[in-house]
DNA sequence: CAGCTTAGTGTATGCTCGACATAAATCCGG
DNA sequence: CCGGATTTATGTCGAGCATACACTAAGCTG
C-alpha cells in the first residue's frame, strides 16, 4: 500500500468478448441482451468485469468459457476502450478481445438455455455503447490474422473440405477466390492431411475430408515458415 | 450509481509508453529512472496513472508531451498488461502505447533537464516490472507497422537521404539489404519529393535529400493504395 | 437417361523480387 | 597536385510466384 499509489483513482475495468463462429457459409458473432441498466434489454457483445484475483487473460478466459461452455478456445486481445463516457451508466474502461469458435462445439455444449444468439455479421443489430466499433476493429484483425496465420482452422469442424475453407476465407474477406488457385496454394504448404473420407452433404459429388496438421505446423514454424494464404 | 456496477472492484490504471527514436545510425528508446517505491531509481518506461477526467488515449498524449515536450507524436495502443502481480506494490493494470520521436525535435525542446535518457535498444539496461516484455512486444510492433505504413518518417528528420532511410530500415528490421534494391522499391511509390539540397555530413560526395509528401499518400491511400516496403 | 450441381485438375503468361558491379563526386594526405 | 579512400548513385537479367482461365468427373433427381 505505497502512498504514492492511493493518490490516484481507480476504474472499473470490464472485459467485452467479440466471438466469431461460422455456419452455413456465414461468418457470425455470438450476442445477447443485456441484462441490467443501462441499455438493459438491447443487444450486447459477451462480457464482464475484471476481478481483483485474476488477471486480464483469465477473466478473458472465464468469461468466454462461461458462455459457451468451452475451453481452450482461439482467443487474443484486441484493444482497450476508454472514452470518458462510452458507457452511460458509469466510467467503465472495457478490454476487447477476440476469439474464434466451432459452432458445432458449441451447439454440443447445450447453450440453448442461454438468451445468446448467433448473428450472421451482414444481419447483426445495433448494439449499445461502443460495441459495434468493436466489433469492427475485431473484423479487420480477423481479416488479418486469417491471411498470416492459420487461425481460420478454429472456426470449421476439425475435418473439413477444401470448398468449405475456401468459402470461409470469402466470408472473411468479402471476395470470391479462384477455386484452382487456392486449392494449390493451401495444399501447397503441405498443413493438410487428406482423409479418405468424404463430405457428402453439400453435394452429390461428396468433397474428401482434410484434417489441419497442428504438429506440422508448429514443426514448420520453428524452422522459420511463415504461413500466408 | 448503478448497483450492479457497485458490486465490482476498481483497479488502479497506468500507461507505459515506449518512446521510439533514431540518431546516429541507431534505434534508441527514452527511459527514465522510477521516483517512487518500489523499484525506486531502476530504470523504467515513461508512465503514469490513468485520471478521471481523461480518456486513455488522452492520458497517453499528456504522459508523452510530459516527457517529450512535443505533441502530435504518432502513437498507437499496444497491448494491456494484466497480471496480478507484474507491480509489486499494488494491483495495476498497465496499458503500454508505442510511439515515435524525431529526435532533433526532442533536443529542440530542452528536455536536458529531465531524468530521461535516450538507449539505443541493443544497450539497454534492465528495466522494472514487465517493461522489459513491453519492450520487445513495441519492437515487434514497430516492425510489421514500418513495413506497412510509412511510419518511418517519424523517426527521421523531415529532410532525410535514401541511404538515412535505409539505415533506419536495417536497423528496425536488423539486417542489411540491397542498396539499388531498396532505392528502387521505395522511389517506385513515388512518395518521395526529391529537393535540390544534399546533406554532406556523412559522405564526401553529398546525397540529395527527399520529404516525405504525406498529402500524396494520403490521396493514394483513398484509391486503394498499399505502402509495403 | 438426361440434366444439374459441385468437386477436382494443369498450363501459360506476366510481373515482381533478388542478385549483382561499376562509375561519379568529393575530401584528405602525402 | 595527384592518388586513394569513402559514400552516393544507377540498370539488367533470371527465377519463381501469382493470376487468369475451361473442361471432366461423380453422383443425385426427376
Amino acid at each position: 500500500m505505497t502512498p504514492y499509489y492511493t493518490e490516484n483513482h481507480k476504474h472499473y475495468i470490464a472485459i467485452d468478448c467479440i466471438i466469431f463462429g461460422f455456419d452455413e457459409g456465414e461468418l457470425k458473432i455470438l450476442l445477447h441482451k443485456r441484462k441490467f441498466e443501462p441499455e438493459k434489454g438491447k443487444w450486447s457483445l459477451m462480457g464482464g468485469f475484471l476481478q481483483p484475483d485474476e488477471s486480464i487473460d483469465s477473466a478473458a478466459r472465464r468469461i468466454l468459457q462461461g458462455c459457451s461452455g468451452l475451453t481452450n478456445l482461439f482467443m487474443e486481445q484486441l484493444l482497450i476502450f476508454g472514452e470518458i463516457d462510452r458507457d452511460p451508466g458509469e466510467r467503465v474502461v472495457s478490454v476487447a478481445y477476440f476469439a474464434l469458435i466451432r459452432i458445432e462445439d458449441y451447439n454440443k455444449e447445450l447453450n440453448q438455455g442461454t438468451t445468446a444468439q448467433w448473428w450472421p455479421i451482414s444481419k447483426k443489430p445495433g448494439l449499445i455503447f461502443d460495441h459495434d466499433k468493436m466489433v469492427e476493429k475485431a473484423l479487420e484483425r480477423l481479416k488479418v490474422r486469417s491471411k498470416y496465420r492459420p487461425i481460420g482452422f478454429e472456426l470449421l469442424p476439425r475435418k473439413f473440405t477444401v470448398p468449405q475453407l475456401q468459402s470461409l476465407y470469402e466470408a472473411i474477406n468479402q471476395l470470391k477466390f479462384d477455386k484452382r488457385n487456392f486449392r494449390k496454394k493451401i495444399l501447397s504448404m503441405n498443413l493438410l492431411q487428406k482423409l479418405d473420407e468424404k463430405e457428402k452433404k453439400t453435394s452429390k459429388k461428396g468433397a474428401f475430408l482434410y484434417r489441419f496438421d497442428k504438429r506440422k505446423y508448429k514443426r514448420l514454424l520453428e524452422k522459420g515458415f511463415h504461413f500466408e494464404l
